[in-house]
DNA sequence: ACTGATTTGTGCGTATGTATC
DNA sequence: TGATACATACGCACAAATCAG
């Protein structure tokens, strides 16, 4: 049923109207990206309708994806997801470059210590041996992506953090080291609540997943070369796992 | 000082023998994988210790992966996490019997529905054009692991479910349609809250996440087959994205 | 939205055992 | 022997999160 004060277009719902409204504020700048909006009631009272009549124009919103309803919480402007490529050669900026928006990262800090049992099983060395940490937030358009920390053996790859400090890029600091190419091993994939530190890290709240890879990396020799956990903010990061193709002819490999 | 009533090894610190004890009890069936434990406060009191000392002991056993604390919640043991591989040439039950569980599935329902945008765009179908939609409970030994819903076009696999249903296996179902040989195409890999509903069809809280992958197969020719949406329970599954070998030689491919 | 009960998290104070210099 | 630092253990109190009603 037409509401009596429908001064909009005949023929069009109110809900409908009102979703309209809503998606050109959100685009506006009104209600940014990942930010709460205002509750069902005030949004309600501000456009003059029922509570009812809100709601079914936020579920079209929801519906669409453009926002995520939460109960007890409130209602947030979704973010838009960028597609996180996972293969032989997966390489960090190529893909957020690939998604239009600005990569970067922030360095938090480099460290060598002793690997622990799982550095060390990972990258083939001994529980104590020497293994260089690097902690990284990784960013599109100033937004974090994930955090991630890298351990690559000290021995063979001392000083690769100021190569990679300066070059921004692991890739092209390994290359100044003597590593030509390398390829992603394994990448195992869980999804965690995470711990207050992490969701601070990644500016997001401690209520929503984190989706967490652990990746080994290995030169032209086979020789695990890094072994890296990176902690994605679900609602920014999607990870795709796409059909593999071939260097050179570009061709889909295993079909 | 030590316990007066100390009767374990000299030289071994309290709270490492309760965390002995503990891993001891958990092994022996006391605390079943994905069960709460008693309270800190109980099983203190039941050891005759300190509820400090009982938190040292399980900090120790959550560092391990054994057992995973939760503030207001409780702590709760950690399930054995399967490793569900993920390339070109997934197959359901490979994955669950090579980690030694016996695999299985619940049929919830098969239906011919309309596709609607989603499934259509994926399928390269029309809105509207009629898909038959399965809905599967995956297990390992009797307990969930993931709920997915596989749509395929109806007009060339009109009866694909009796098949299923008798065969029990999609890969054999679609081989006595004609279907001699398909692949992955492409695999989206996201976190969420689950919804009520889904925690309960994986016997999960809603508190933890799932894992969620949306996945597009092919046929030889490159036509899509299949479109899936399968939800894993995080704490029972994590993802394996696998070097991709070739199908006949075995050889890594891509390297 | 609030309440009370339960559970884990944190801080402080005290005391003793162990290792080192 | 003594001084010092650190790990261990206990007791008490309150904060913070969760959950049921």
């Amino acid at each position: 049923m037409m509401q009596d004060d429908d001064a909009g277009a005949p023929g069009e719902a109110l809900w409908s109207r009102i979703a309209r409204r809503l998606e050109a504020d959100m685009r506006a700048g009104l209600y940014p990206p990942g930010e709460r909006m205002p509750a069902e009631a005030l949004l309600a009272e501000r456009f003059r309708i029922n509570r009812h009549t809100l709601r079914r124009a936020m579920a079209s919103l929801a519906e669409r994806g453009l926002v995520r309803i939460e109960q007890g919480r409130g209602t947030f402007v979704q973010e838009e997801v960028i597609d996180y490529a996972i293969g032989n050669r997966t390489r960090f900026s190529q893909n957020v470059a690939s998604a239009n928006r600005l990569p970067g990262h922030r360095i938090l800090r480099t460290e060598e210590i002793p690997a622990d049992r799982a550095v060390a099983r990972r990258l083939n060395l001994r529980v104590g041996a020497p293994v260089i940490l690097i902690e990284v937030i990784s960013e599109a358009d100033g937004r974090p992506l994930g955090y991630g920390r890298h351990y690559l053996p000290a021995k063979r790859f001392r000083g690769v953090e100021a190569h990679y400090r300066e070059l921004r890029s692991l890739t092209q600091a390994l290359k100044r080291m003597g590593v030509e190419d390398y390829r992603r091993f394994s990448t195992r994939i869980t999804a965690q609540v995470p711990t207050r530190e992490i969701a601070a890290l990644l500016k997001q709240p401690v209520t929503r997943p984190v989706l967490q890879t652990e990746n080994v990396d290995v030169d032209a020799d086979g020789r695990a070369i890094e072994y890296g956990i990176t902690r994605f903010a679900s609602d920014r990061v999607q990870l795709l796992v796409e059909p593999f193709r071939d260097a050179e002819s570009g061709d889909v490999i295993g079909g």
